[in-house]
DNA sequence: GCTCGAGTCTCATTACGTGC
DNA sequence: GCACGTAATGAGACTCGAGC
């Protein structure tokens, strides 16, 4: 079986449960009484079922005989019978520990058990970033931070009842019907998986505040907030720590719960995670390593709030002991002000309020920067409002679609090490790009393809130097050939597929320019291997349909020509190259810089410069540029180009989008500064 | 709750152009 | 001539909504 080693000597719970269910079953057999049998875990030790059979009682393989003489009982924790619902381990103890040492004494020999159990049933495919340790440790972590969410249920309840019971006794009290709300809303905050995240739309945290606010005019404020504002995960994290290392009921302060079970199980979980990370590490690292399992599980229950003290009031000058439903602290860094345009039309006094409180819940969860988002929601002229999220858009997923079991071990290779990138370096500027580029061809989509450019894109490309294969292209010329590529017509492929979704295309593409960005990635490491086949066959038909492919890599600027047959044969170091980190990381900045800016030189420049006049006028039209006055003023259907534009506009001396649009093939290629991916200069134009 | 059809995906295959 | 990458096509699997 299997076992831990332990710093103090205690007997493993798994031996007290088999020497449990041997002495029931002993007594059954002296008395013949089946009440003594606990019906569900004989059942899946197939006792009763034994029993029930052929009377005599059978026990399932989780009993071996073993060692080395065969003669050791041997209990097996991976086959230990779990409850279908909680997942914790069946017992058949609990009514003789309770009575003779009591209850406390039992939660901590059934807590010690289910971590026992849970690390022994742990699927071999969860937390596939950590090592086998740290893996241990979040299982001990999120039965831990599993108790404190069951105390916040149990505290939360508790005490709006108390609140509402005694009105709801009463049809005619005041407050009656907003009592029934509250109930209604508690029950159904109650069955939420994670009941302290922000939920799609603010929708949970809106449901709590209904429950919790006494009125309307308290829910249209939000949940009330505790003094201690907003901490951060970490504070969280080192509060649980120092009460799990603490003995002393001096240690418990809110957010834990002196009536829940979040103390205990705290305390066994922090031993046992000690215990397992100092066999192979060191105190100081072992501590860090506990900490980080706590930050993880804490991030993957989604908590962004949680009850806390009450302030001081009146005469007492200290904060409460316990928590409250009435103080809520925030998880997360120092909230930005969001800018909420109002835009309400004229509402009754209850549709204000009702709107006011959703109004709250969503700017405090836009103000969340660890909070879900999702950026097929978000439009390009507000990007610069996410970019320093700490966690990936929902939009953002690995589907079971996109890695069918039978895909080939190399793409499942590049889509997993993208994955964890993503995840943990989420704010390196290397997925930061990629994130970015498949943000914006994301909503190009479906016009990704490209028609094919026939000889002239061979004479404009001689022109740089660019002729056979291999040709040595400067610095400075490898803007003006990317914008070469770039004023080929891009267009949507008819009949194929690959395009349509839009959460799977930003996925797709951004691991697509992840793995192109960085030389550590396996795709590069594939390229570089001597005698190499190129990246094979799956990986080009998971890709090849949807064009993310070399010609849109230059596209996207991650990437230059370096051979004229670039759009016939685009091969690695034949035809293009990638940029270089220095190049890149420029081309980072400036992305960045013209997504923060208003004006010309904002997010339409930048997507002008990239796709071209055609698609940033159908993106205009479509409202991607709030800020872009004349992209307001414009009436332009997504079919539009750039030849809709009438003469009596292209007279005018004020320029707008529609001479942006116009200008922007010809400049692309002519202008001297397009190598430094630089902005068009504007041009005099006579009326 | 079941069936059906539309839509979309992955995957396999073939044809073609280019480079070695 | 072979290897490689892309374009195009079709088969099969899956999801989702409408209708019963």
């Amino acid at each position: 079986m299997t076992t831990t080693t332990s710093s103090r000597r205690q007997p493993n719970p798994i031996y007290v449960e088999g020497i449990s269910v041997l002495e029931r079953l002993l007594n059954y057999l002296y008395t013949g009484a089946a009440k003594v049998l606990p019906c569900r875990l004989m059942r899946h030790l197939w006792i009763l079922r034994g029993i029930l059979d052929t009377g005599y009682p059978v026990i399932s393989p989780v009993l071996s005989i073993g060692g080395k003489r065969k003669l050791t009982p041997m209990l097996d924790i991976s086959k230990w019978p779990l409850d279908p619902v909680t997942h914790r381990p069946l017992t058949s103890s609990k009514r003789a520990q309770e009575i003779s040492y009591g209850r406390p004494h039992y939660l901590g020999f059934e807590t010690l058990f289910h971590m026992y159990a849970a690390i022994a049933h742990m699927k071999s495919d969860r937390w596939r970033d950590a090592t086998a340790v740290g893996r241990e440790l979040r299982v001990l972590a999120d039965i831990a931070v599993g108790a404190f969410l069951d105390d916040v249920r149990d505290l939360v309840r508790t005490q709006i009842r108390a609140e509402i019971l005694p009105i709801l006794d009463n049809k005619d009290a005041d407050g009656y019907s907003s009592a029934k709300t509250r109930r209604l809303s508690l029950r159904k905050w109650l069955e939420i998986e994670h009941p302290l995240d922000w939920g799609e739309d603010a929708g949970t945290h809106i449901i709590l505040v209904q429950a919790v606010a006494r009125d309307a005019i308290q829910a249209a404020r939000g949940l009330p907030s505790s003094n201690r504002g907003q901490l951060s995960v970490d504070h969280l994290v080192d509060h649980f720590l120092h009460v799990g290392k603490s003995t002393g009921l001096a240690a418990l302060r809110p957010p834990i719960w002196n009536k829940g079970q979040c103390w205990p199980v705290l305390r066994a979980a922090v031993t046992q995670a000690q215990a397992r990370a100092q066999v192979t590490m060191a105190p100081a690292a072992a501590d860090k390593a506990i900490k980080d399992a706590f930050i993880t599980i804490v991030e993957e229950r989604r908590i962004h709030f949680y009850p806390d003290s009450l302030p001081p009031s009146g005469d007492n000058l200290r904060r409460s002991l316990q928590p409250s439903f009435q103080s809520w602290t925030l998880i997360g860094p120092q909230a930005r002000l969001a800018v909420v345009p109002g835009r309400a039309a004229p509402m009754t006094q209850e549709e204000n309020l009702q709107f006011e409180m959703s109004k709250n819940s969503l700017e405090q969860m836009h103000n969340d920067r660890s909070s879900v988002w999702n950026s097929t929601l978000v439009l390009i002229g507000d990007y610069h409002e996410h970019l320093d999220r700490t966690v990936l858009p929902q939009s953002w997923k690995i589907t079971s679609d996109m890695l069918k079991t039978d895909s080939d071990q190399f793409t499942v290779d590049c889509y997993e090490w993208a994955k964890y990138q993503f995840v943990h370096k989420r704010s390196d500027w290397k997925c930061d790009l990629a994130l970015i580029l498949a943000f914006l061809i994301s909503k190009v989509r479906p016009a990704v393809a490209w028609k094919n450019p026939g000889k002239t894109l061979d004479t404009q490309l001689s022109k740089l130097g660019i002729s056979g294969p291999r040709s040595t292209v400067p610095p400075a010329s490898r803007g003006p050939a990317i914008n070469v590529i770039r004023t080929l017509n891009w267009t949507e492929r008819e009949g194929v597929n690959g395009v349509h979704q839009e959460d799977m295309y930003f996925t797709q593409a951004s691991i697509v320019f992840l793995c192109w960005i960085c030389e550590d990635s396996p795709l590069r490491k594939c390229l570089k291997k001597p005698n190499g086949s190129g990246l094979g066959a799956a990986w080009g038909n998971k890709h090849q349909p949807k064009s993310l492919t070399p010609l849109n890599l230059i596209r996207m600027g991650l990437a230059y020509p370096i051979g004229k047959a670039v759009t016939a044969r685009p091969v690695f170091n034949t035809n293009f190259k990638i940029l270089d980190d220095i190049e890149l990381k420029n081309w980072h900045k400036e992305v960045i810089s013209m997504l923060k800016q208003r004006g010309p030189k904002g997010p339409f420049a930048l997507v002008l410069k990239i796709f071209g006049g055609e698609v940033a006028t159908r993106l205009a039209a479509s409202g991607h540029f709030p800020d872009q006055p004349s992209a307001s003023q414009r009436s332009v259907s997504s079919s539009s180009s750039s030849t809709a534009v009438s003469a009596s506009s292209r007279t005018s001396s004020k320029r707008n989008l529609s001479d942006l649009v116009e200008d922007d093939n010809s400049w692309l290629v002519d202008n001297d500064e397009a190598g430094e991916f630089a902005i068009p200069s504007r041009r005099i134009r006579t009326a």
